[in-house]
DNA sequence: CAAAATCCTTATCTTTTGTTAACGTTTTCA
DNA sequence: TGAAAACGTTAACAAAAGATAAGGATTTTG
C-alpha cells in the first residue's frame, strides 16, 4: 500500500472524529510520518516512553504485560483502528507493556512533540483538541464496557459474547492470546469452547 | 456548605485539568448549576440519557448495574471527584446502569446544552475542548489501570493491593459492595480476607 | 525438507469461587 | 424504642478455574 492510499485511509479513519478541509489537510499531514512492523516486532515495550499514537492501516497488533514472566496479552488493534500506549504517551511515563505486531503491519504516526504544535498551531489548535477530546471519549466509552463485562458477566459469557460479536478474530489470533483478554487461562478457554459446542 | 465553598473546591478540582482567569470564571461559573442527593436517591437510572457531569463537593456514590435481578456495584465517586454516566451523556444514548447516592450528597453540575454552548462561546471553547480532553484523557488511564488489574491479578491481589492503597473506603463503603467492584461475591471476599489475615 | 517451535486439547489434581442458607450483630427508621 | 432491614461471617456443597504435564497437529524457519 502506498502512502496516499495509506493517507486515504487514514482520513477516512480520523473522519470519525474531525474532518478538516483541503488547506487545513495540506498542513495536517506535514506533521505526519509513515512506519510499518514486520511480524513479532515491537512498537513499545516496558520502562520507554511511547512517543507516537498510531492509526493502523494494514495488520493487527496484541498489547501485553508481563507478570512473574509471564506474557499476558490485554488487548489487540486491527487496521482502520488507533494504536498507542495512551497512558505513557499522554503522561509521558515509563510504559508498563509491550505493544507488538501479530501481523505486517503499517501505520500511519503523530508523534508527541508534533501534536504539541499542532495544539499550538493557529489554523488546527481547536480541531486538534477536539479531536484529542472525541478520540479518548471513544476510549472511554469502549473501556467502560469492557470493565463492565468484567464486572457482570462471567468468563463463559463473556467468550459467548465475543464469539458472536467478533467471530473472525478466532481465525486471526492464536486461541491463547484471547484467552488472556477474556481474563483467563488458555486451558480455561479451550474448556469452555468444548463446553459451549456440546450445548 | 454553601455555594462559594462549593465553588472554591470546585474551582480546585477543575484546575487539575484547567485554569480559568477571573473574567474567564466569571463567564464560566454561570453555566453551572447546584444540586444534592439524599441518600440512597439516585442520580441516575437505566433507560434514561444522563444530562449531567458533576463535581462531587461533599458525599459519595456508587454505580451498579442489574443482572438478573441483582445489583452489581461497580465504582464509587467520592468528594472532589467527577461523576457522570460517560458513555450516556457523550452519546446522548440510553444508560444502562444507575448511580445512587450512598450518603448525603452535594454536586456543582455542568449540564450538556451548557457545555455544548461553552464549546460555542468564543471565550471558553478552547478551554472547553481541553477541559473535555483532559478529564478524558484522564479517565482513559484510570480504565487503563482498572481493566489491567482484572487481566493481571486474581481477586486476592486485588484485594490486597485496594485494601493497601484505599484502606478508608472498608470504613465508608459496605463491603459487599467493594466486593463486586473487585469483581466477586461477598461470600468470596469474605473468605479472601480472612485468608490474608491468618497469612 | 526436516528439526524446532508453536499451538490446542485433554487429563489429573488442587485451589478458588459461586450458591444457598443460617446466624448473630448492627443499623435504620417509622 | 422496637421491629425490620441490612450486613458480615461461616458452613456445606457444587461448579469453575488454575497448574502442570503429556500428546498430537500445525506452523515456522534455518
Amino acid at each position: 500500500m502506498d502512502k496516499q492510499a495509506q493517507l486515504k485511509a487514514f482520513r477516512n479513519g480520523i473522519a470519525q472524529f474531525v474532518t478538516f478541509n483541503d488547506t487545513e489537510w495540506e498542513v495536517f499531514t506535514q506533521y505526519l510520518s509513515f512506519s510499518s512492523l514486520s511480524k513479532k516486532e515491537h512498537f513499545a515495550v516496558e520502562g520507554k516512553v511511547c512517543d507516537y499514537m498510531c492509526f493502523i492501516t494494514r495488520g493487527a497488533v496484541r498489547y501485553y504485560h508481563i507478570k512473574d514472566g509471564q506474557e499476558i496479552t490485554g488487548y489487540f488493534s486491527f487496521e482502520n483502528e488507533w494504536m498507542s500506549a495512551y497512558k505513557s504517551f499522554l503522561k509521558r511515563t515509563h510504559n508498563t507493556n509491550y505493544i507488538q505486531a501479530l501481523e505486517e503491519t503499517a501505520l500511519v504516526m503523530i508523534s508527541y512533540q508534533n501534536l504539541q504544535q499542532m495544539l499550538n498551531h493557529p489554523l488546527l489548535a481547536l480541531k486538534m483538541e477536539r479531536f484529542g477530546r472525541l478520540i479518548a471519549e471513544y476510549y472511554i466509552c469502549c473501556y467502560e464496557d469492557r470493565v463492565t463485562a468484567f464486572i457482570t458477566q462471567t468468563p463463559e459469557e463473556r467468550y459467548i459474547i465475543l464469539e458472536k460479536t467478533a467471530k473472525d478474530i478466532f481465525q486471526r489470533i492464536p486461541q491463547h492470546f484471547i484467552a488472556n483478554f477474556l481474563g483467563i487461562t488458555p486451558v480455561s478457554l479451550s474448556r469452555i469452547r468444548k463446553r459451549t459446542l456440546l450445548q
